[in-house]
DNA sequence: AGCGAAGGGCCGAAGAGCAAACCTTTACTC
DNA sequence: GAGTAAAGGTTTGCTCTTCGGCCCTTCGCT
């Protein structure tokens, strides 16, 4: 019987187990899709009562959250006929990281990749060409906005959305989304001149181009090649690196 | 204002909030690591005081959770001093996937290929010659139990949880046995003849070498190969495929 | 003026989780 | 054989989260 084996994977097996409330994840799934942009200012939520239903959890517990949102200043709230809750315009600044998401930034990225590579993977083999089109209107409009990070971050992230939705998946979707919100808790205050930004969107574009030729293969090794961009820059500023 | 866009991802964004319980939570750990063979049949598990002080939980959670699972038959306790809590042997037999399951099947492989390409890239990089010797001694293992289906199956998971482990990275650790635990309900019922599994070995043979060679172009080639095996099988015996 | 759709507030029931006791069984030690 | 230590088993009571429903307030539209 081999029993000694089973102690290496033991920190794994037994590792806390988190469990967060309704109300936290829900802060936390409609303030990373703000702060993510794909919740843009000025845009109107679903009215309280169909939200809650959506996000299947009682209207209490929904205003719990909406509360704490509205005291952090991401959302509004307007009363009467026509009111409803809107994403705030301008953004309040966002946080600085705290030291347990940068202690752990390598994980953060890790995990990363393995999301991008496996989206780009099936996005070669699924994306169908109104994807495809969708794709290169994304990279398109980075070009316009290389000299504004805030705007070429918000587009960023919805192509790499974008990607993750043409593989047809909702999980990859939805890790997509959960992996974006935590780089750009990373990334967010580093500072990216043009020159990088357009190199980093030329690789968008041989992304697209093989995910176009239905080639997994080139389309992951343009991924890893853009991710290892931002890693490397993170590995030049943060512990551990 | 691109308000338009957003209305895509909302289906994301607002899809329902799943808050497991701790109680689920630990259930669905532990149970998961017995049918892996992470904790194989015989193991003892720590004594519940230090359990649930490792799992972040109060022990009276922790007593449900092992309740379930002994009620299930894949748990057994005795009390007294060098008691303790084992896992069963035999273990039951298992149970057959639910329709919710076989439902996503598609998407729960896609999971599953985003985690095993991420892993195997990551582990060319940074396994070390301990790693690569452990993943070795596990093909060789593999080649002895081509004939016994559970047996090698038990194997082929330890297998891939080492190759995460050696990424250094313990989400990806995570996450690797979350998506072997999700494998195994789809295949556990799925006829394996020992040529199939003597061809699935010899991938695993190339993907140590790759990894073995630093080379995670090939090593995630190999993997991605490795995948397309059981994936096909799946699609011939399952709604979708 | 009134209707209806929206957010805002309140309250009680139910359940999950926690903490800290205490009990029972059993094997080892002196 | 008595004592002790280490394990699982049991009980109790408290707190916090969540739910569900009900009613109020606001305010644009008809």
């Amino acid at each position: 019987m081999i029993v000694s084996e089973a102690v290496l994977s033991a920190t794994t097996v037994f590792a806390p187990v988190r469990s967060q409330t309704a109300f936290e994840e829900t802060v936390e799934r409609l303030g990373t899709a703000i702060k993510l942009g794909l919740l843009p200012p000025g845009a109107r939520l679903p009215a309280e009562r169909e939200l809650c239903a959506r996000l299947g959890i009682a209207r209490s517990t929904l205003r719990q959250a909406l509360t704490a949102l509205t005291q952090s200043g991401h959302v509004r709230a307007t009363r009467g006929r026509g009111g409803g809750t809107f994403v705030s315009d301008p953004l309040p600044p966002a946080e600085p990281p705290s030291h347990e998401v940068l202690a752990l930034w390598r994980e953060t990225c890790d995990e990363r990749l393995a999301v991008e590579l496996g989206v780009v993977v099936l996005a070669a083999e699924r994306a169908e060409e109104g994807d495809v089109e969708a794709l290169e209107q994304l990279v398109a409009g980075l070009e316009d906005v290389l000299e504004d990070f805030p705007a070429y971050r918000q587009t960023d992230v919805r192509f790499h959305v974008a990607l993750a939705e043409a593989t047809r998946s909702p999980r990859l979707a939805r890790a997509m989304t959960d992996a974006q919100g935590a780089m750009t808790d990373l990334i967010a205050y580093i500072a990216h001149p043009p020159e990088v930004l357009a190199s980093s969107n030329a690789q968008h574009r041989r992304i697209v181009a093989a995910v176009r030729a239905r080639d997994p293969v080139r389309a992951a090794a343009a991924m890893a090649e853009h991710l290892q961009g931002t890693e490397r820059v993170l590995a030049g500023l943060l512990p551990g690196g």
